[in-house]
This record gives structure tokens, sequence and C-alpha cells, in this order.
DNA sequence: AGCTTATATAAGCAATGACTTACCAAACGA
DNA sequence: TCGTTTGGTAAGTCATTGCTTATATAAGCT
């Protein structure tokens, strides 16, 4: 059941955005907070949701922290997706033109 | 762009255990009232939002609507989390112990 | 026609949440 | 050692949101 919290941490734009930044490389938390153009403080609560998620983790260097994203948190999600995939496919094709 | 929506719509609790009940069968707003305990009205709203983002749709048969799911919202989420994946498993194969 | 059933929408309210500024501790550098 | 940098936490504010009750509409039923 954790995708619950996978779901509400990536439902947040600026989240995902930070998110997003950083499955490419590193980043330090005062470089995502002049990227995302926010404050530092909402940075870091955003990373702590991000890291109750297990959609992020960090290593420390000295005074930094460089984050960077984990697949633990996304896989707990394609988990879910795929969880849910062949059931809704199946109503579907039960019944395949519901007015949406 | 179109997960953001699916993303919000699924991270509320009542409206993702509304959507998993219409991945079986479909549901009358009346109950799945019944079921979620909770006001006619607040389902329908949660339908309206579990629409929009393509996850459910309905029939209409008289007075009452025959809701289920559909498997374009989830196809959002799942090209999504597969267009994060590769970029994910990579930056995690570079730098594998961060603590979470 | 009148009554009931089924659902959507409107309005209001209390709780949540995403931000801000203020502050703190820890590690660096002169 | 002292001032600076870095980032986490605390407290407060404002907007959002998930619920409720009240109301409106449309389709059965007698």
């Amino acid at each position: 059941m954790t995708y619950q919290t996978t779901l509400v941490a990536l439902a947040d734009p600026t989240r995902r955005r930070l998110f997003e930044r950083l499955r490419r490389r590193p980043h330090t938390v005062g470089e995502l907070a002049r990227l995302a153009a926010i404050s530092q403080p909402a940075v870091s609560q955003h990373l702590r949701v991000l890291r109750q998620a297990r959609l992020v983790g960090h290593r420390q260097d000295g005074t930094r922290r460089f984050y960077q994203a984990t697949p633990a948190g996304l896989a707990d999600l394609k988990r879910y997706l795929e969880s849910m995939w062949d059931d809704v496919l199946g109503a579907y094709a039960r019944s395949p033109e519901p007015r949406s």
C-alpha cells in the first residue's frame, strides 16, 4: 500500500519537477531552490516528502547534500499500475464505449 | 502532460478506492455512495475528477448512470512512468546507495 | 398529473498543504 | 576562532479541497 505515498508525492507539480530534475543528475538543495525559484525551506520540505516516498535519496558531502532519484518509489507505483491494468482492460473490453 | 490530472485524481484515497471498485464491474452513483459510506454528492464530485482524468466513463440507463473504469487515464500514467524509468535506473546505477 | 428515485450542481465549512520568514546546528574557510 | 555557507525545522498564512446540506433536473411509477 506504499504507492499511496508515491502518488501524493508526485501529484504536486513543483515536487514532480524536482523529482524529474533529479532523475538525470544529483543536485544540492541550494541548486534546486535556485532552479525552481522557490525558497530553500520549501525545497527541503518537498524533498522530505519525496524521500518518504522513496523517490529520492541523498549523499552527504560536508555541509552539502546531493539528492538524486531512486527507483524504489517508482517501482511501487509501477507495480500498482500493473496490478490494475488487466482488470481495467477487461472491463473496457466488456463495455468499450462509455462516454467519458 | 495529462498525467498531472491522473496523478491528482489517484492521490486521494477515497477517489482511488472508487476507481478500484469500478475496475471490476460498473456501478451506479448510488451504489458507490452506499459502499463508500459517503454522501452521493461527494461521490458525484469524485467521479467528475476521475472522468476528467479519463480514468472512468459512464453509460446512461434511464435516470441511472453506470460508471466503470477506462484504460486511457492509466495509460497516460504508465507512459509517464516508463519515460522516467530508464533515467532513474541510470542515475541509480551511477550512484547506487544514496541514503533515503 | 403527482410522487419518488437518481444524479448533478451550488454554497458553505473545516482540514490540509504549499508556501513564506525566522531560526537552528553543523561543517567549512580565512 | 569567528564569520559564512548549507540545509533542516518551526511557526504562521493563504489557497485548495473534500466533505456536508440544500437545491435543481430528469426519468420512472401509480
